[in-house]
DNA sequence: GTCTATAACTTGATAGAC
DNA sequence: GTCTATCAAGTTATAGAC
């Protein structure tokens, strides 16, 4: 990828953060990266391109993390802390993209909003699977897997919007704090 | 309120639920209304407005909940019990209004958008006050506060995304597996 | 590959008749 | 309070000179 191209990529990404994709325009990005709106084009195909790439990169992440982690042969515990970890990690390394994955893929138009969904329903039954056989095997509390699901997802999903690498808690801290809150609960 | 103005809030706020505030137009409200846009003026003031209103009553509903829990005489345990049903009782009670509450506050212009942070500041501040109350206490695991405070918050802000009431889970077992969950851990 | 110019369209909002 | 007509500004994207 040419280097202006993948500036392009870049400073998009931190634009759709910022503003939303729908808020945030090719006259926005290209003052950014200091070229005319039109020359942007000899870059991109269009704006939704450069959404596509975001949701599509950020999805095949999550789904080969996941792969992997099902082939490892380790216990259903350790294959759940290890999924969470894949979360924050992801997160931390690259909190822009992880943003507009999360937040603006709903603006893909078809059909790749759909093929989107399916790479996340895909990735979701996925870690269900995990949670039911570790609820089977009875190392895991008998709660709804669905429950156990979206609210491990959910209490991940965001830890960059409020996590700054620079701050005293470091990334290995962060993962063993929000790992002893989930795995053994709040209270004492 | 009058019967129309009612009308275009609540369709307003399934709008902007549905494809974001920016993605939205007056003209998509205008038909579901059944009106002409230009018509909409007659009821409401501008498009923020309706944007403002959302989201500042529901951050009001969460301030006055925070505050008549911070009132009870109770445990610090079901002090946060009480606020992790507040959000999820809130979030089930209208899904629409508080995706707009959570998500599409940004589009806020100054100074409500100010005004807007201040109040979730605020309140932020209350509920780290509690955990923080209860980690002193000794009653809760001795994890950083905001790790904490941003686990809850998160892991039960986007209940409503999944949580479809016909389905078999009722809200009352949903709050106590949650709770559970959150409380007690996943690990058995 | 960058530019100027501009097409084709959508946006929020207003003016003024009825 | 609803309408028709319309404005002014903003949108993505393209055409074609250099």
């Amino acid at each position: 990828m040419g280097k202006k191209k993948e500036e392009i990529y870049q400073e998009a990404a931190k634009l759709f953060q910022e503003k939303g994709y729908k808020a945030a325009s090719m006259r926005d990005l290209a003052e950014r990266v200091e070229l005319k709106p039109s020359s942007l084009y000899s870059h991109i195909g269009s704006k939704e391109e450069i959404l596509q790439k975001i949701c599509f990169d950020n999805a095949l992440q999550f789904v080969e993390g996941i792969e992997s982690i099902e082939e490892k042969d380790i216990a259903i515990v350790d294959k759940l802390k290890a999924l969470i970890k894949l979360h924050i990690s992801i997160a931390i390394e690259n909190p822009t993209s992880i943003t507009v994955f999360n937040d603006e893929w709903r603006h893909l138009s078809l059909p790749y909003l759909d093929d989107f969904l399916a790479l996340r329903k895909d990735y979701e039954q996925r870690f269900k699977g995990i949670i039911k056989k570790g609820i089977e095997e009875g190392v895991l509390q008998n709660i709804d897997a669905n429950i156990v699901l979206y609210t491990l997802l959910n209490s991940v999903r965001w830890v960059h919007y409020w996590y700054k690498p620079k701050r005293s808690i470091t990334q290995e801290s962060l993962e063993e704090n929000i790992l002893s809150l989930l795995l053994n609960g709040l209270k004492k």
